[in-house]
DNA sequence: CGAGCGCTTGATTGAGTTCAAAAATCGTGG
DNA sequence: CCACGATTTTTGAACTCAATCAAGCGCTCG
């Protein structure tokens, strides 16, 4: 994740805990969001949909942050769940160590960074949803992301790639008669 | 897009210019990025794929900041261009405005939010592209958007959702048919 | 050992793409 | 201001990719 050190310092408002598989860091609609620095283990955010289906946002393995955005000044809010696909060492940074004005500017250039990195790989992501085919979008996902069809279930990547898991079986079927 | 008064402060860094309707603010790959207020007008930010498709990024109307993302630490250079919709005038941000270094605290913060609220925009675009039909997506497209169809071409709207202009017509068709 | 969950595989269906051509709109120069 | 060419939008037919429905296999955990 880089070296994020100045903002990532442990005090008086964060912990390290260890959450077990399955265990849920956050439900819907939570009001303290907290954010999540991945020690050891892995994590999921994700979201339900009306129709009762999971869509997952970002897997956030060793060394990543994950948390939910904070949106004081809009009305649109995600409903944002984030739970445990293996046992984890978590660092848990409460909301009040990213309130924007107890930041220092060295965090706040820091923080800036990490959102910025996010966009990027939103925008990109965006932009695979929208051009490239569920098979082109797996072969990427395997490059990008080249550990964690290892640790992560068929449906789980499925459903951060925006298919069904039967689809993703299939075409995991194709590439591999090809070799 | 609130007040976000001192950041958008005109200094030596930034200039009002005026762009005539396609005129190329940003082209792919530009070293110098800057930062686009709208103060009347009308841009878009875009990439293209591999297979020479155009993928609308964001829509910036009156009041709406339009930028790439910068990347220092990332390898992953999203190829974006900007241009002008309709006959546009816009204050130009110099990106040494955006220096983080030379920020003040309260700019920073500012600047936290707007990014921020960019990352809530994309992931809400994620979960559509992945949860819901191409007619649900106009929709809340025309929704949020009330007053775009008038003024963007329904091309580029197709574009921005993610499907074919045939496709769009036809959904536009049906729904004008029910009513 | 059996129940349940996850993965695979195949048949069917449907939303959206592609290809193609006609109709409408836009923009520009005379 | 009109006319003509260019671009955009509409419409329709054929096709494709991925979803859905459904059945069977294999593994794990209780």
């Amino acid at each position: 994740m880089g070296d994020f050190n100045h903002i990532l310092e442990i005090d008086e408002n964060s912990q390290i805990k260890h959450f077990k598989k399955g265990e849920i860091l956050q439900a819907e609609g939570q009001k303290n969001s907290s954010v999540y620095y991945v020690k050891k283990g892995l994590l999921r955010s994700y979201t339900i949909d009306n129709k009762g289906k999971e869509h997952i946002i970002t897997f956030a393995s060793e060394g990543w942050l994950i948390s939910n955005v904070k949106l004081a000044d809009l009305d649109i809010t995600n409903k944002v769940f984030i739970d445990c696909i293996e046992h984890s060492e978590v660092i848990v940074f409460d909301k009040n160590h990213f309130d924007l004005s107890k930041l220092t500017n060295l965090q706040l250039e820091e923080n800036t960074r990490l959102l910025e990195r996010r966009i990027a790989v939103l925008e990109r992501r965006v932009i695979m949803l929208m051009s490239a085919s569920a098979k082109d979008r797996y072969n990427k996902f395997l490059k990008t992301h080249p550990e964690l069809p290892n640790r992560v279930p068929q449906r789980m990547i499925a459903s951060y790639l925006g298919i069904t898991p039967q689809s993703l079986s299939t075409i995991k079927g194709e590439i591999a008669r090809k070799s």
